[in-house]
DNA sequence: ACTATTTCGTCAACCACGTTGACTACCTTA
DNA sequence: TAAGGTAGTCAACGTGGTTGACGAAATAGT
């Protein structure tokens, strides 16, 4: 019992999601840097999917990746200088102020679809669809993503 | 096509495993700090099984880790100031501190492996251990865990 | 035995990403 | 029109990383 714990102890449950996470991420990165996107950093292809192809607010953006409006502002602030994100101002409503992608961030964005699709197709080929379908189907089901919101609309994949 | 592909896009791989793995250390980390252990932020479980009952030096944990000894001895830094690890000049070595384990950092690491054991058992409960060691082994076989390794001797798992 | 090289820890500067609190400007509602 | 809520921003801070430089100590090569 000792020996079958020590085989698969829960410390590893954490790190393997972490390693694959990772593992995307990376193959991800290199991907986009080698297309034209180096200044694309790990997060940013979250951030412009959580922004979309119709734009939307920092306050609302931070409520998408479930992370402050302060945090999401300075994120967009990057995201402006390197050229990914417009912010202007919002005709209807002097206080707010639109946050939409650039060309260069739509294409930094589709992408970022496309490696990751071909990412995944990858696992595909490794582990069988239905492995890769059940791994997603089981983590839909155990992770609570209370702390993102991506289901957000204007996401241009379909 | 478009639909099918909008149905399960290669965006959600990586979020869903970044949920996982959030999911776990959120929850490990609120039973940490009801346990008596609110010092321990979310990374500090896997420093701690990193250092290992036998101890470590810092340039070596930052390679298990897969960080700079640099950061890797900031890490340290702030586990000694709140009594998780001691540093000690090694005797044999006047250039190496080693590093270890107080009781109380001990406690920590018990306690964590003890609720990842757990929360593991609950994922077991909602999907069947069959899934959970299928999850496990098809993450093992997919992801490249370069930037850290955890199999040090020393863990007092077995 | 002495020099040359490597290794260990640390310091300093910096960056990315997040937090909370305070504040202004602006809508909205009573 | 006065009161209250909301959007964005500033400032200060914390955490987890990076690179480069450097001194002190060990080790290797004459």
């Amino acid at each position: 019992m000792a020996s079958a714990d020590s085989a698969r102890p829960g410390f590893q449950l954490p790190l393997l999601l972490l390693a694959g996470f990772r593992t995307l991420i990376d193959d991800l990165h290199a991907e986009l840097a080698r297309q034209g996107h180096p200044e694309l950093r790990p997060l940013h292809g979250f951030v412009l999917q959580a922004v979309g192809v119709d734009g939307t607010t920092a306050t609302e953006l931070g409520q998408r990746l479930g992370i402050s409006k302060q945090a999401a502002g300075k994120t967009v602030d990057r995201l402006v200088a390197v050229g990914y994100l417009d912010r202007v101002d919002d005709p209807r409503d002097a206080r707010r102020k639109l946050i939409t992608m650039t060309p260069h961030g739509v294409d930094g964005l589709r992408r970022s679809a496309e490696i990751f699709d071909r990412l995944r197709e990858r696992w595909v080929e490794a582990l069988g669809p239905e492995r890769v379908d059940a791994l997603e189907d089981d983590l839909r089901a155990v992770a609570a993503p209370n702390w993102f919101r991506l289901d957000v609309p204007g996401w241009f994949g379909g």
